[in-house]
DNA sequence: GTGGTCTAGACCACA
DNA sequence: GTGGTCTAGACCACT
């Protein structure tokens, strides 16, 4: 994985596996790597790892049992609500610096149509 | 102006006056307040504004004329291009995050219609 | 090391590091001296080790790695292209004082010819 | 004329004042123009003009007649001397930088001979 | 310990 | 008054 130099890795790396939770990849209950075996698959610090861990316990995205790893939560809700708030997220993020440029809604439908059909040649 | 603190403060005033810029609230030629003038209007260092002015003038934004000041670009077909760019970058980095949570472009478009009726109400 | 007060130091710091790039005296890939170290060796603020960093970065000539140190770039290329450009930079400058002053490839050859007689006396 | 915007351009006026005396297109006691007109005519402030007249009167280039103008000297020796000194700060200024780069004399005017084969085609 | 950013304040060259 | 550079010192995020 590739990392861009802009975005704290941590915070990319989040990002990674809340996706993977929201498309099914990761499912509830999944345990994920030990902090160790991730760093190295990502060729990253252990450190970041933990803090990554770290951070998704805080946002109760997984929890950690002593002696047995990380785990993603149980709570089928919260990961439902995650899909929600990112989606969310993005679409409002889009919106607010389209809206700074001017840009209408429909303006923005018209060029994603535009995109659609050049994809589909 | 509020900044996010997530984000330099310098890479904030320049994203502020590109947009300033594409929404023609600045034209070509203009000059821009001075670095003193500008540190004070948005409550900031001047060094701060002195490194935005830089910056613009490495992607040939703006132009500086010694003791003078310093000026958007002339070449009308940067601006224009700048318009573009801007907006690809954001449209982009939209569909990127989007197509990663298995979202197609019609359901996208699907949310923004949505979304504009809900504003229409 | 001394700095020509006429230049900018970061400008002659610049310099300096290509210099040693292009003779061999930093390979690729090596670990530039942290910023406070430079400073230090070099008797100058870091924030100007910063500054140097950062435009040799933007010229592709090194790279940061969050956290652990800015480095030579990899790209052998680079550094060959760099070598010629720098070459070619101080010969083009100089040809064209030369000529302006209405001196002949050929009175330049005779001038350094003499130039090596007396260096080899 | 254009400046580069790296050099104070009282400099390159300075420069090219110089440079125009020592092939010949300014004679000795020539009448330089107003620091208006040479204002007007380089599109540049008079007070630039105004501080190369001073510099070039320093170095005993030029003098100034009360309400009549500035003038070459009269001294032929000075501009022959200007020309030696010129031509040998460029030379030595460029055998600096590229035996800093490990060339030889000799290697320079391997180079120097290229350039000029190649002009001649 | 690493670079990145920011502030505060100073001095300089230029127009 | 304009930008450019530099210093000093601080805080932060990341490894």
């Amino acid at each position: 994985m590739e990392f861009d130099n802009e975005i704290p890795i941590y915070l990319q790396i989040m990002a990674m596996i809340k996706t993977d939770l929201v498309i099914g990849k990761i499912l509830k209950g999944d345990k994920l790597l030990s902090t160790r075996d991730m760093a190295v698959a990502l060729k990253v610090n252990p450190n970041t790892i933990a803090r990554v861990y770290r951070e998704l316990e805080s946002e109760s995205i997984c929890f950690t049992k002593r002696g047995m790893g990380t785990f993603i939560t149980e709570d089928e809700s919260k990961i439902e609500s995650l899909k929600e708030q990112l989606v969310d997220d993005y679409l409002s993020q889009f919106m607010k610096k389209m809206e700074q440029l001017n840009y209408s809604i429909g303006d923005i439908i018209t060029k994603l149509k535009r995109f659609e059909e050049a994809t589909h040649e």
